[in-house]
Formats: C-alpha cells, sequence, structure tokens
DNA sequence: AATGAATGAGATTTCATTCAT
DNA sequence: TATGAATGAAATCTCATTCAT
C-alpha cells in the first residue's frame, strides 16, 4: 500500500553484515541465471531462508538488482575518476581504464555480468535511470581519451572515434563471459595482451591496408 | 504429449508465409526484449492474434527459438564453409570471416541478438544441442585461421591464440548491440574499420610493448 | 511487463456473457466482505474456476471494481439527468431523486454497497478519479435542489444547505446495509417513508426549536 | 499459544501511558485506512519501532482493534445509561442522546469510523460477541425512546418505528464521515440542526403528505 | 486458421506473528 | 522494552499450454 522503504543502506554505503551477504548470493545467481530467471525463491533457497523472509531486508527483487549495479558502478566509476585525475596522458591512460576494468570483471565479475546482460532489460524502470547516465559518463571517458590520443599523434588519424570506443567498451565488458578469476591468466594478463592488439593489430610487419 | 503435432517445416526447410511471418515477428521480440521476457501473448498480439492461435503453427516458445537459430546458423555456417572452401590464405580468409559475420548482423539482426544473448540459457535444454555443437565449429574455424596465419608469418608469432580467437569472436558478434541496418555505416564499412584496427591497432609509429 | 490492456467491454458498454457473470459475482462478493478481505480465490470458487483464470477476463481485481462502480455511476446518473431534465421544481425534483436512488438499491445493492464502503480506499488510485469528480456531480445536484427550494419558499429558508445535502446523501445510501430487495418493504414504500420524514419530521404538533 | 501472555489491561481499564498512545495511534491508522489494510508494520512505523516491539504490548492486531471498540462503547452506553436514567421524558431523551452521540463522533472520531467501518467485519470473530450485544441494546433504546413518544402524542402516530430507528442511528453515525473535529461547526450545532431537521422536516408549511 | 475459455504451475509480494538477544 | 531475523500462510498475478467449437 504505502511506501514502505524499509531499511536503506547504512550511510557510507556499506551494506549490513546480513544485508551484504544476501546480496552477493543474489549477484552471483542473477549473473549465472539472468535477473529474469532467477526466482526471489531461487535466492532465499541458496541462503537458507523463505523467500517471503528476504523481503525483510529487500523491498523487491528490482532494489536488489539496484543497489548491486548502483553499488558497483559507483566503486568502477571511482576508480576512473582517479585515473583521469592523475593526468598520464592518452596512451597510459587509455592502458589503466583498460587495465582498471578488466580488474573490476576480476573482483566483481557477477556485477559485471549483470550490468553487461541485464542493464538494457532493467534500464526500461525508472530507478534505473543511472544506468544511461553511467553509459554517457562511459562515452565521454572513451571520446576524451581516443580524440586527446589522436590530436596529440599517439593514437592514428584516421580513427573513427565512435566506432573505436564502441569497440573497446564491448570486447573490454564482454570478456566477463569467458574470464575465469580463478584460472591462470590473470586480470592483468588479459590487459596486456588485449592493449598489444589494440595498439599494435594482429598482423605482422607495417601498415597494411 | 499433445495428439495433433503442429505442422513442421515443410520439406526443404522453407518456412510457408504464415509461419515465415510469425517467426519473424518472434525474432524481432525476442531480439528486443530477450527470450524469457516475451510472453507468447506479445507474439500472439504482434501478429493480431490469440496467443492460443499461435499453437497451430508451433509446438511451443521452445520450438519457435529452435527454428529461428538453426535456420540463421544454418545459412551462417553455410556461408563459411564457402569461405574456407574457397582456400584464400590465413588473412584473406580472416577478413572474408569477419566481413561475411558483420554482413550476417545486418540481414539477420534478430537472429544474432537471440544468438548472442539467449544461447547460454537455451543450451541447457537438450533440443539446443546444436548451439554447443556450432561454438565449438566456430572455434575450430578460428584457431585454424589464426594458427595458419602464425605459421605462414603473417600474423605475430607471440599471439596466444586462444585468447585472441575470444577477442574476435566477442568483438564481432557484439556489434549487434549497436549496428543500425538502416544506418549511414554499412556492415562492409564497419568490417573494414574494425579489420583495421584488429590487423594494426590503434597506435601511431611501429610497434610498441 | 506491458501494458496489455486486455480485452475492454464491448462496444455499448455491456460486457459480454461471461464477464457480465464474473462482474456480478464479484460486486455480489465485494459487497459482502468488502473490497480488501474479498480474494481473487473467492470470485474465482464462486464461478467455479481457477484464480489464474479470472486474468483471462480482467487485468488484475482493481479492474473489476473499477468496472463495477463505473458502470453503476454511469447509470445512475444517467438517471438523474433525466430527472433534471424533467424539470419538476424543487420540491419533486427532490422526492423524485430520493426515490430513483432507493430504486437503485433495490437494483443493484452490491454495487451500492461498494460505492458506500470502498470509494474512500479505491479512491487514492489514479484509475478511480471519476469517483471525487462523481461526488462533486452530487454534491452539485443536491446544492441545486436545496437551494432552488429554498428559494421558491418550498423549504425553509434556515436551512444550512451544505448540512442537509449530507444528511440527505447518507441517510439515503446508508440504507444499503439494511435494506432487503427481497423483504416486504419496496424500495418506494421505503423512499415514501423516508421522505415522509426529511420534509416533515417525526414530530406532532406545529414548529418546534 | 505464546508462553508470555502480554500485559492485560491494568485494573480499572485505563491503559498504562505507552499502550494508550499505541491504541490511540492504531485506531487512527484503522480509522483512516481500514482495518484489514492497516498492517501491523504501518502502526509500528508511526510509534516508531518495529514491528515485532508491538507484541510486547499486545497479543495481536485483533486484540488492539477489540480494546478499542470495547472501551469506546463502554463509555458511549455509560453515557446512554445516564441520560435514560434522567428520565428526561422521550423526546428530551432524544434529543439528549442524538446530542450525546455527536459529542461522541467529536471526542472519538476514530473509534466512531472503526465501529462503523468495521463492526461488521469483526463481528464474524467469537471475541467481538459483544458487538452484536450492543446493537441489540442500541435498538431497544431507540424503541423504547420512539414508542414511547409515539404513546405520549409527541411523535406522530404513524411512525413505522424499526424504520425511523434505522434513519437516525444511520444518519447520526455516518457523519463520522465527514464531521471535522477542528471545525466552524461544533458537535452541538450539528446536533441541532439534525435534531431541528429530524423533528420538523425541511418543507415549509404545515403537514405536506 | 482462429477464438474463447480455461488450466496448472509457479512467480513476486504481503503480513501477522514468533523468538533469541 | 526493543531489535533483527525469520516463519508460514496466503495473496495477486503471470504465462505457456490445451481444447472444444
Amino acid at each position: 500500500m504505502g511506501t514502505r522503504t524499509a531499511r536503506k543502506r547504512q550511510a557510507g554505503g556499506t551494506a549490513s553484515g546480513r544485508r551484504a551477504e544476501l546480496l552477493a548470493l543474489a549477484a552471483r545467481l542473477f549473473a549465472e541465471r539472468g535477473y529474469v530467471s532467477t526466482t526471489v525463491r531461487d535466492i532465499a533457497d541458496a541462503a537458507g531462508i523463505l523467500s517471503g523472509s528476504l523481503y525483510h531486508h529487500f523491498d523487491s527483487k528490482e532494489s536488489m538488482a539496484d543497489e548491486i549495479l548502483r553499488g558497483f558502478l559507483d566503486e568502477l566509476f571511482g576508480t576512473y575518476a582517479e585515473i583521469v585525475a592523475a593526468g598520464l596522458g592518452p596512451r597510459r591512460t587509455l592502458e589503466a581504464v583498460v587495465t582498471a576494468s578488466f580488474r573490476s570483471i576480476h573482483d566483481h565479475p557477477a556485477e559485471v555480468a549483470i550490468y553487461q546482460n541485464e542493464a538494457k532489460h532493467l534500464a526500461q524502470f525508472d530507478r534505473f535511470d543511472y544506468l544511461e547516465r553511467r553509459n554517457a559518463e562511459f562515452r565521454r571517458l572513451w571520446n576524451t581519451i581516443l580524440t586527446d590520443g589522436v590530436r596529440d599523434g599517439v593514437f592514428r588519424a584516421d580513427l573513427d572515434v565512435e566506432l573505436v570506443y564502441r569497440f573497446i567498451r564491448d570486447t573490454v565488458w564482454v570478456a566477463v563471459r569467458w574470464y575465469n578469476p580463478g584460472g591462470t591468466l590473470s586480470a592483468d594478463d588479459v590487459a596486456k595482451q588485449y592493449l598489444a592488439i589494440l595498439l599494435d593489430g594482429i598482423a605482422t610487419g607495417s601498415r597494411s591496408t
């Protein structure tokens, strides 16, 4: 009936113990099975409680996804902001941003997967307005890096900046589909290899086309 | 279960007029909203009939997705087979496969989107066994191209073939998320730019690392 | 997900056979047990179907109440409009409106009960905006009758019109709580007695106060 | 069921400070939103505590309503008894009872509203048996007043006593829906106007029908 | 080919209540 | 007195599917 807001995240943004546990569980399941296909009961079962009991902690399934994504994006863009603030120049900035992104896949694979796979679906609800804002922020970040790099002559002059931005964005994030945080390849390894290809290509010899 | 199974695809694989229409509608909706979130009623509504009436044409929602994906993959791999059969050498083969893939995004955006977004979910059902087989085929195709290229000296010797395969696969297909078949950039344009980056990188000057 | 509007009432406002049946059932239960306490399953049980099946006919429990009230009020105010249009003068108009109201209790006891008991609760939802509009219409109707009557000298000059309006409105409608359509007292009997009290009071002799 | 039953009303019937506060809160909410639609959590929220904590004070939601109604009716019928005991004769008794009723609306609007709106629903539970007893008492009170009045020739001889009783009962109590304790019209004002209508009617001139 | 009515399983959510701390 | 976590029952609603006509 009313709009009982139910206990918010505690001041400072860190969820309290039990909440955080449940949120982590939910994130894992959302990532594995997809948001829509994950039932509230799945989450409750995984937590060893009844599905109704989840509503003691969260308003709705949607609000769980909200909290997961919001927290993740806040952290991620915090990191990006620090990198940009360091003023490393286009090339080193690009490397740092790519590396930070792969590290975030390493540290928060579930969150990244949700962001990748469910953002489009969730963005239709008002409460997820920030997703579109974050997308725009993303685009600005990359456009700046690439444009600056072209201007400084460290990136090829003939780049279609918009297109390259899309390629980079997608390739980095889509790696969440196969990257294994526990595997032999570290996030930094993957970042290094990816940067090698992105910067210099896979062909031998000098420029082709 | 049912006594009368809905009429199967006609001999030769081409669906009759009404079926094809409905299938195209379903594909579009599956692509837009996701397979799980698209209801049978959504499809029926779009077709201007009642949901029950769809079952005169198809056994189930699953069988619609099945038919869509099967047809798409058959065509796609037919094209790949032709390219490989042409024996163009690693580099030209890579270019041809990438170009064919972007063209397939142009011609069948809905099908590609479904393949990208729903394969993981659908693969859990027996009837979609072929998805995994196609994935393996894909991997073989790319491994061959890349390994041959390294052997022939047209691709860099230090490539992590497995990693590069994933990068290429993901980057190509994920473009379905933003590529606009009606836009100013043609599939071939995108392919060309993408190949330029993939082969030679975005950095200026000679090799960096 | 979407806002599928589900088969509307047929053109002309008359609900089709099955819908009308279900609506009548729902109205009876809403009246007996209250809107909130009547479960969708109660209605379905009474109809001999499963609760989910009700959603084949109606969007929601709310929309059932909506349709019931809307239909009832449309008819009621249609009748009022006819009476007013007849231009009978304040006193006969008052008598006609009161009589029509008791008849409406006779003919649609469930609908009146819902209107009486649930309007306040339902009015909080946007879709029931018309309830407030109808209330205002009601007030206008009575104010006109009473004011005209005072002006014409057929009603006492010292009436607090607003107060009398409330008394009449409440007394008439609240009768739905005890009036028995199958009993010995007809709606017209009740109306006549009620009018006798309202017009001349219960005291003997001439004016008291 | 529970081992420790929540502390009962204190001897003498007056609730202790905190209890009384909570009860007043509950009454207001029951009146505003209806008993069924008011959740235990609504009440707890209003009191600034958690819903579970309410159970230190009360056995159940039902027992809150019980205590509210019981207390209210005890007081009300105490007042009626005093009036009857005064032996004022039918006409003055009627006036006194009506006036006392409007005063009770003034002093306890929430309780009256609950009595009006929820009695029917609550009466189905054994613990609320007294509601029906109070109703019967009510009816006896009015029947006596009216019958005596007719016998004494102060009320019209042609009254349908049962019907008039219902009219009076309903009209008086239903005023709780619009009467505003903080407004310009006092309870006694309303009572006076109401009695004027009830006793002498709204029509001018002598007897009509 | 399609309608109209229904099923049945399961989804999210609500909420009075309990109880250890 | 109160919190915080949970229960368990039931509510509304969704949706793929069936089937007589």
